[in-house]
DNA sequence: CGTTGCCTTGATCATTATCAATCATAGTGG
DNA sequence: CCACTATGATTGATAATGATCAAGGCAACG
């Protein structure tokens, strides 16, 4: 399964891909000897490797630098949810407190490379530099917030509604990482099983919604790549707040 | 509706029923003294009253000292998703950065007290005492790993096993709260309505589904009380990791 | 008593799941 | 170059789950 060595050499961090996000932006060239000080590795995994098994305990926290992968549970008869996505800049192995279990598994989407921080890292983090700690924390917190969107569209929204928002929400995320802002679409390496689990529908209604939808020039998939054809389109049919309308809830 | 004053004289911290807490246990007494000076006020709300609307901005931090409440969001047709609900000891309001608008909103089930803090006493608390800091964090993170089990229980379990997670966690968090550990049962004041949006079923089905289970004997409902009758057969039912047995997984 | 809110139930409808094929593509070994 | 295999996408037929509609019931309350 193409396992392959972690590099020899590792990327300092003051050349890490992450120093743009707004974690990074503000610091100090002492801050940045911290989070080098703190760093344990680098980890790189080929597509469909698995970082953190289910139930696993003391694992350590990682960071994204590059690639897609996804946190997920499963029920003992193999049911999956995927509960988020992640991109290049997002922490994980942060829900579970030092000692417990891992309450989700986290496999790779494709070729990805992780930084690798020993579980008491983020306690070092918060004691010398509480800035960063505090950073840390509202990126934790609004990490977490995509959950409660993916929540909201499991929950009440259709199948045709979920497609629409997840396609409108991974873009976004893409496009953020990319100079063109996505002008020349997304690379979008979820299969439809993928998307199926993480949307709660079975194969088979994700695969004819996605059709309908790409048949009504809403979107095309191609290539591994997405392309938003009719975003407008597909924010009305997702609701998404505060996109084309301006908040015209009427918060009663 | 109810609206009732503020009380006059506040609950000093180091009365806070917060206190045993986790996050409180270890505190000395000069960190009571930086939650004390943080504090802003306390708020008390009836039942079904709203602490947070959706797309407010600049809403402080609360803390729920006691009663019960819930997140949520809703669609533009009025479709609602509960996102989680919130027992006594819990943060509200950590999820979106400052300055921008609540992703959600807050409402009571009962009768509550909330501790009021500003904005940016999270950072004053990271500032002065990391270890507060710290220990906010991870509460903060592992609050929000509630919202990953509700995804997989609305992504993936059976109207029937949603209905027993959810009564198994419920009874489990307002059992902590107890002195007898749930032994006379535990206060519920939900409505067939709220469970039915945290779990994603309509009214009816909620409605059916739950007599079912009363019927087979795994629960009862009464007069605003929750009593397991048959936890093993709920827990079973729910798929529940670690509980019964000892993380059979095959971990793959 | 007449509301009002919440719970309950039966009948019917819709959405989504499951089952079963087929097809396309890429990789592998002979 | 050709089976042989594997993965993922696609589609039609049928079944199941849960939603919607409609109607009462019951208790609390002014």
């Amino acid at each position: 399964m193409g396992m392959k060595q972690a590099m020899a050499i590792q990327i300092p961090c003051r050349e890490c891909p992450l120093r743009q996000l707004p974690l990074f932006i503000t610091h100090s060239a002492e801050e940045l000897e911290l989070l080098q000080a703190l760093k344990q590795r680098e980890l790189r995994l080929a597509a469909g490797e698995t970082l953190i098994l289910e139930g696993q305990t003391d694992t350590p926290l990682f960071t994204l630098l590059s690639g897609w992968a996804f946190r997920f549970k499963t029920l003992s008869d193999g049911r999956r949810q995927i509960l988020n996505f992640l991109l290049a800049g997002d922490f994980i192995g942060v829900q579970q407190k030092m000692g417990d279990a891992a309450a989700h598994g986290v496999t790779t989407l494709t070729d990805s490379l992780f930084c690798v921080f020993q579980r008491d890292a983020l306690w070092e983090l918060h004691r010398r530099s509480p800035v960063m700690g505090f950073n840390t924390t509202w990126l934790i917190a609004h990490e977490e917030s995509l959950v409660d969107d993916s929540l909201l569209s499991v929950g009440r929204r259709s199948a045709e509604e979920r497609i629409a928002s997840l396609l409108i929400l991974l873009f976004k995320r893409a496009a953020a990482l990319q100079l063109d802002g996505g002008a020349a679409g997304v690379p979008f390496p979820l299969t439809q099983q993928h998307m199926a689990d993480a949307l709660g529908l079975s194969l088979v209604h994700t695969n004819k919604t996605l059709r309908k939808l790409e048949k009504r020039g809403l979107h095309e998939l191609k290539d591994g790549r997405l392309y938003l054809r009719d975003a407008r389109a597909l924010t009305r049919l997702a609701d998404v707040w505060g996109d084309g309308k301006p908040t015209p809830r009427p918060l009663v």
